[in-house]
DNA sequence: TGTGATGTTGAATG
DNA sequence: GCATTCAACATCAC
């Protein structure tokens, strides 16, 4: 589930379970799911260590080590994390655990394996060469329009590209362009910069109102696209809804309810 | 049985 | 260099 209202929800979980305990053990299960070395590797970089904070950007959660080294986390598409201790309670598709001294397990779930582990040594340098873009609940409107600039892309692709701005995902976006009643189909430099003003606000009012709901869409207003995400679909003002590939993403949006800037 | 899914990356193309 | 499209990654659920 995780665009940047999930993983928000996954760093205070990290941060309840996980910190100021001596990692004992690492045990990796699949080894595909660290990116930069084996699990072995990863298992010794690991035993004995304490994580003492945690840093997130955008959907990238940084587990901070104590010794000065971080731990990427990246959901994929089905990432979860559970804290448990009974060996019946270890979740069906774990990839890889963290055993705690007090007999408690941090193990993280991944069906689908396309989470994205990593140890990383110099995280300023790691987001450096990853071009990581400024967290999209954090992008100041003149950071946020200096990005806009000249870009040619869709609307949507523009807010998916993590360069751009960090935390952004397929179904944020679609509801952003809903409210704002823009076609994400619209060229980035062919929007006034009013238009652009009021994505950038209004992407960073739905994502404060999906971070202090820790990401639970049920939670979510009725009238967000969210809600009725379906063929059924219609706009207030009787428009049905159109689904299309629009930035590479399937995409529900409504053909003259939402402006198309061309 | 086939299809697509809340994500990212790299290759190929224009 | 940019933008776009596509395939790949791997598994599950409808």
């Amino acid at each position: 589930m995780p665009e940047l209202p999930e993983v928000n929800t996954f760093q205070r979980y990290f941060d309840q379970t996980a910190l100021d305990q001596k990692i004992e053990q690492a045990q990796v299960h699949d080894d595909k799911i660290i990116r930069n070395m084996d699990g072995r590797s990863f298992a010794e970089a690991l035993a004995g260590r304490t994580f003492t904070g945690s840093y997130r950007r955008g959907k990238y959660l940084f587990g901070n080590l104590d010794n000065g080294a971080h731990v990427q986390l990246h959901f994929g598409m089905t990432g979860d994390l559970k804290y448990y201790e009974a060996p019946e309670d270890q979740p069906k598709h774990e990839r890889f655990v963290f055993l705690f001294e007090n007999g408690y397990k941090l193990g993280f779930d991944c069906p689908r394996k396309f989470a994205r582990i990593v140890y990383v040594e110099d995280l300023q340098q790691y987001i450096e060469d990853k071009q990581l873009g400024e967290d999209a609940l954090q992008i100041s409107l003149d950071d946020f329009l200096a990005q806009a600039e000249g870009k040619k892309s869709t609307l949507k692709g523009f807010l998916l590209n993590q360069k751009y701005l960090a935390g952004m995902g397929n179904l944020y976006v679609d509801e952003v362009c809903y409210q704002t009643r823009i076609h994400p189909a619209s060229r980035v430099h062919a929007m006034p910069q009013e238009a652009l003003e009021r994505i950038h606000s209004k992407m960073q009012e739905v994502l404060q109102y999906a971070v202090e709901h820790n990401a639970y869409y049920k939670a979510y207003p009725k009238d967000w696209l969210w809600k009725w995400r379906d063929e059924e679909a219609r706009a207030p003002d009787g428009t049905p809804v159109s689904i299309a590939k629009i930035g590479g993403r399937t995409t529900y949006y409504f053909v003259g309810y939402q402006k198309l800037f061309d």
